[in-house]
DNA sequence: ACCCAGGTGGCCC
DNA sequence: GGGCCACATGGG
């Protein structure tokens, strides 16, 4: 089984996902620091609070003092530390590129993600959310679920990041729509299939899954990434 | 009353 | 290099 092949039982199953929802490459970076182990529905109502108050620019985050940045993103939880990693990011930003996300994102790619990950606050994932998703770079996003239900089918031996993020680069098409759709349908079916047990009957890969097939309901998913 | 979320960095060994 | 842990709100 490939690849490739999940992926387009995925997309048939649930259909494009439309990821990343945003008016701004900006706002997707931000999304993709708030959203860090936190449900989106949180991320959105923090966004939605950015916009009212117009803090929504680089620029605005740069100049808003710390506890009120904190107070507007609180719904999005662990609000002190992510705060932190958005000043962390335009602090970034604003000393090594003008505040010119252009700037950045026009950077030789293996460079760029050196320069995100040389952020506090931007760890792998978020790095390449960014790249691919903000920025349109070619670069496979890998969360906990991608981990989680790929060794499950058996297609994974390996659970390191860079190493996964290396299987899927090497087994799918060049291309950035797929990279982004496909990230986006492995969310989709973990958010609705992994988190329980009982769920696992209804989900579209079950007959590749080991966990579907001879699961122990005494026993919990392993949360372990 | 639990459990979990579109992770990360800081410790420790 | 890996195993724990804190970080925190909102929803099931």
């Amino acid at each position: 089984m490939k690849i490739h092949t999940i992926y387009k039982i995925l997309l048939n199953h649930f259909g494009k996902q439309f990821w990343w929802p945003a008016e701004t490459k900006f706002e997707i970076i931000t999304g993709a620091i708030l959203t860090q182990q936190t449900s989106w529905k949180n991320v959105e109502i923090a966004i939605r609070r950015l916009k009212i108050h117009k803090k929504l620019t680089p620029k605005a985050i740069y100049e808003i003092p710390l506890p009120e940045l904190e107070e507007i993103i609180k719904p999005s939880g662990f609000y002190k530390i992510k705060a932190r990693r958005l000043k962390n990011f335009v602090n970034f930003l604003f000393e090594n590129y003008d505040g010119d996300l252009n700037k950045l994102s026009s950077l030789d790619e293996s460079l760029l993600r050196k320069q995100l990950l040389s952020v506090n606050g931007i760890g792998k994932e978020t790095a390449d959310a960014i790249m691919l998703y903000a920025f349109d770079k070619l670069s496979f996003v890998v969360d906990g679920y991608t981990i989680r239900i790929f060794s499950r089918l058996g297609l994974i031996n390996e659970i390191g990041y860079e190493r996964v993020k290396r299987i899927f680069e090497t087994n799918l098409p060049k291309n950035v729509e797929i990279y982004k759709e496909y990230h986006a349908l492995i969310v989709e079916l973990g958010k609705n299939f992994c988190r329980k047990i009982p769920k696992c009957l209804y989900c579209p890969l079950k007959k590749r899954c080991k966990y579907a097939n001879n699961y122990d309901a005494t026993k919990k998913i392993g949360k372990k990434n």
